[in-house]
DNA sequence: GGAACATATTGACAATTGTCGATGTGTTCC
DNA sequence: GGAACACATCGACAATTGTCAATATGTTCC
């Protein structure tokens, strides 16, 4: 069953923060100090936040010397889909 | 912008007895007490858990004498789909 | 090695959330 | 009307979560 992995995946959509960081990620890569020029949030707040998205399988950080570049990982998103479609089968037919 | 209707969607779909209630009601409408006999709360938080579903749109209640039939609700669900597919656009090209 | 930078971790705190028991509201049926 | 039932609301409480400042870790470049 994709129980508590369904969970942590919609737990981590649920916040405006982290939904704004996937809609730029959405465009391409970026590292965390780009994304922090983009929110209003703190350096701490939004190390954070990516562990959560990673967590989730929704991001990867690619290690590029100093920085990461954060990317959007089709694992959790496929997850996702897949948890929203097994529950609207029955809809829209 | 579907802002923080969105935001409102992932909440409630990131609670494991919310998600098992959705899982129920795919199946087909369901009364209160009938979600009640399968999961493991009080009658009272279900009454909270079916209202933060219906104020994002997931579920509808269709009162028939002193019950609800409750029943997924399309609206809540396409834009949670649409949210979805905004953001992984660009994967999987 | 040391300064400068990018990111992660820690500890603290306020806000939000899930839960409960008790009570309120509205319906059915005697 | 009154009992029995289905559901909603209220008030309280513990657990979780989002945030910050401070500090730690790891990298680059002089």
């Amino acid at each position: 069953m994709g129980g508590s992995d369904t969970i942590r995946i919609f737990k981590a959509l649920g916040d405006e923060n982290r939904l704004y960081i996937l809609r730029l990620l959405n465009k391409g890569e970026l590292c965390g100090c780009e994304l922090l020029a983009s929110l209003d949030i703190g350096q701490s707040t939004l190390s954070h936040h990516m562990k959560i998205l990673g967590e989730a399988g929704l991001i990867n950080c690619k290690k590029v010397g100093k920085w990461c570049r954060y990317s959007l990982n089709e694992t959790g998103w496929e997850k996702a889909k897949s948890e929203i479609m097994k529950i609207t089968k029955s809809l829209g037919e």
